[in-house]
DNA sequence: TCCCTGGTCTGACGATCGTCATATTATCGC
DNA sequence: GCGATAATATGACGATCGTCAGACCAGGGA
């Protein structure tokens, strides 16, 4: 022991190269976990995604779990960061807006690739490890939205989420492809009250060009 | 062929057993699923649940997706009998409260056993027999809330079904408790908005005394 | 009484799950 | 180039999954 440290350099390492897997198992997941639920994919479907194979994913996660709960805090921390931004920009007005009609997106929500609170709720909310590793994700969401909202900020953003979270969960449950419109446009509506109905379909329509 | 038709008894059937052991699997998969998700839990710890053995599962449901179907479809319609009385019930001026109150009770969302939308809404969502086994029973809620709450009923019962929806979801996400009754509360006062909101309170404390 | 029929249990099948020990390949410092 | 080392691939393990064929057991009609 007691080596004499060799360089600042502390070992071969090819390069980032174990990150860069590492993350790409990461964005797999994301990707396979929502569309299946947690339990509904195994790790071998993962790593095939990711270009690997499934032996090899245990250098990278301890357990699927971990796997799980990472994933979980990866994909909410995103989703807090741009809030904040949005929240936190210039033009504080359209904030609101834009938040809740991105999220509210049909064309987003059709994608099963949505929000993790609506395609991973229950998973992560059995999973004791996933569910603390969202907390603060789920708080910096809450301070964006009261950032923006009017009012009683708090109370506010905490019906607000709820409203958008069951907005999407029951539009990808409704087997009408109406219904399934009408839950989201309904919530945009009691969410964004101050802005006048045309205001509110002028941004639909927005939505759908770009 | 042609047999005389031996009396009105079809055959030799100890008693409607049968019908009795299927509803017993049937509730003992309601309670597993929504604890563990359908992915989670085998039709083996079923079948223990109910008090047999895993073999004669298959004797009652073709395979484990019709089993999920038929169990969404029971509780869904049992969710919306249930509104449906309290909505067509005498006291109409109190029936929007106790459908909203008892929904967010947060007692009743900690058990894990609440409604089926918010602890299999993202598994039902990926099971298409089960969607569309749950699509009158859907509307069935939704004409319910539609009688009981004011102004423009169906853009109202469309966001007030997504808020409680979304505020048990996220409620049972919070690892925080006060945050997790939080969405509660802020879900109900912003569904019942004409009332006091030392009527909420109230209405709350009864709701716990019970 | 005895068989017959319906309901349940036993035991087993192939497939897939999470996990890991080991072999193989690629990369860097010298 | 060469040896060391990190990163990935291979292959296999026990467990559990969904599924089903066949044996067991009870009750009612002859």
């Amino acid at each position: 022991m007691a080596e004499p440290i060799p360089l600042q350099a502390p070992a071969a390492q090819p390069a980032g190269k174990r990150a860069e897997t590492r993350q790409r198992i990461l964005t797999a997941a994301g990707h396979l976990f929502r569309e299946h639920g947690v339990d509904g994919i195994g790790v071998d479907a993962v790593m095939k995604e990711a270009g690997l194979t499934h032996g090899g994913f245990y250098l990278h996660f301890p357990s699927k779990e971990a796997l799980a709960a990472e994933v979980s805090q990866s994909l909410l921390e995103k989703a807090a960061r741009t809030w904040d931004e949005i929240s936190c920009g210039p033009d504080r007005n359209t904030a609101l807006r834009r938040i809740v009609l991105s999220y509210l997106d049909p064309a987003h929500v059709a994608t099963a690739q949505s929000c993790l609170l609506t395609t991973l709720g229950s998973d992560v909310a059995r999973r004791s490890k996933s569910r603390e590793a969202i907390g603060g994700a789920l708080r910096g969401m809450l301070d964006a939205l009261s950032r923006v909202l009017p009012g009683r900020k708090r109370q506010n953003a905490l019906a607000s989420l709820s409203t958008m979270v069951g907005a999407v969960v029951l539009s990808r449950l409704a087997d009408d492809p109406a219904l399934a419109e009408a839950f989201l446009t309904a919530a945009a509506a009691s969410i964004l009250p101050a802005q006048r109905a045309c205001d509110r379909k002028e941004l639909l329509a927005e939505q759908e060009d770009a």
